[in-house]
DNA sequence: TTGCTTTGAGAACGTTCGTTCTCTATAGTG
DNA sequence: CACTATAGAGAACGAACGTTCTCAAAGCAA
């Protein structure tokens, strides 16, 4: 077997048992049953179970960004837009393995004994607020949306976890429109007093 | 020694460690050493490692509870005590043994692998949701209102615990007034509302 | 003192983990 | 056909885990 088709197996079951049941709950010995890759061809690809992890929060990363830009760029409004946003978590949510941010979930685990985990979760989660601030910044708003809309999303993904159930992502979407509703008028409002202010 | 200062010895010591470098990352040899408790006198007192975990998230629903209900206490009008909540985070967040919502971190850890940690998971969010729904009707606003200010607490939570930084409190805190502001308003008009179209 | 109970330190046990090694079967090459 | 290289299955290894056991020390009653 090609070692790309190895690694594709291999990267496809960690990633589906890791999110699943937790990355220290399941062994190597799982892996390869799950994979059909033997430990052999397993140790011949990766350099170890650290290496699949993060390989596997890289591949999440990815994967979490193509799906929300993907599901914002089919809004029309820079309103839609940001609440686009909301309705990609609504769907996720709604999806059975849907079990939290894969993210939230290795940092609780491994955070703190694992400094490149750590990393890749401080990393995904600063890399969403850029994204979400430069949707705020299209839209025109106060730049202070741009957090508020942050924790918002991240608050529903913990709550839709926990409850087991979705609709955490309408509470946090209704909340939104009224905070962008809100930062429309004051990011208006300041875009048009602070050049008058200078002349 | 007496049982009671055994239990609180070994509770004190385990949350402190489970808290800080997750649940499974910490062995029964390290609780031992931190409590100063022989393992003989541990596992007389708790029959196993998993009855220690759910004792400590109780004790530390406990906690959460006490503190978050004396910090609403202390502010006097119901948009005050809605946003004291905050104010709460706030400064648990720039306590430097924060580390996210320890529910949260045991749910990710081991929330999937065993149905005692998940339901207690479960019963802390939902139970601060009723808590923050009381207040909501406390202070006559529109009952969406609870759900989104959950929300932004819990957000704020994962988000502080990863970033390392303290000020998705205050970016909470901010959101939280806007959303206040606008559910009174709306709960006015319907609590005014209401009783008219019955009449 | 003597004898009995309790205690703590830590060895021991059985299991699981990540990783490596062995052995066998197979496929490809001459 | 023989020979070699490869790859899979699973045993083996050393470490770590949760839990129990051993044993010696210490306290206490008589």
């Amino acid at each position: 077997m090609i070692d790309e088709q190895v690694r594709e197996r291999v990267l496809n079951a960690a990633d589906r048992l890791y999110y699943g049941r937790g990355i220290q709950s399941v062994g190597m010995d799982e892996l390869r049953r799950a994979s059909g890759v033997s430990l052999k061809g397993l140790y011949g690809v990766f350099p170890s179970k650290a290496a699949i992890v993060l390989e596997v929060l890289d591949r999440r990363h990815a994967m979490w960004n193509t799906g929300v830009t993907e599901r914002v760029a089919r809004a029309e409004t820079p309103r839609a837009k940001l609440l686009a946003i909301y309705d990609y978590l609504s769907d996720w949510f709604s999806d059975d393995t849907f079990r939290g941010c894969g993210f939230i979930n290795a940092f609780a685990e491994l955070g703190s004994i694992s400094p490149e985990v750590a990393e890749r979760a401080r990393d995904h989660k600063s890399g969403f607020q850029s994204y979400v601030a430069r949707l705020v910044a299209d839209a025109g708003a106060h730049q202070d949306l741009a957090p508020q809309l942050s924790i918002l999303a991240e608050g529903a993904q913990t709550t839709a976890a926990i409850a087991g159930t979705p609709e955490a992502a309408v509470h946090a979407r209704r909340a939104a429109e009224i905070l962008i509703d809100a930062a429309m008028i004051a990011g208006a409002a300041s875009a048009s007093e602070s050049p008058l202010a200078e002349a």
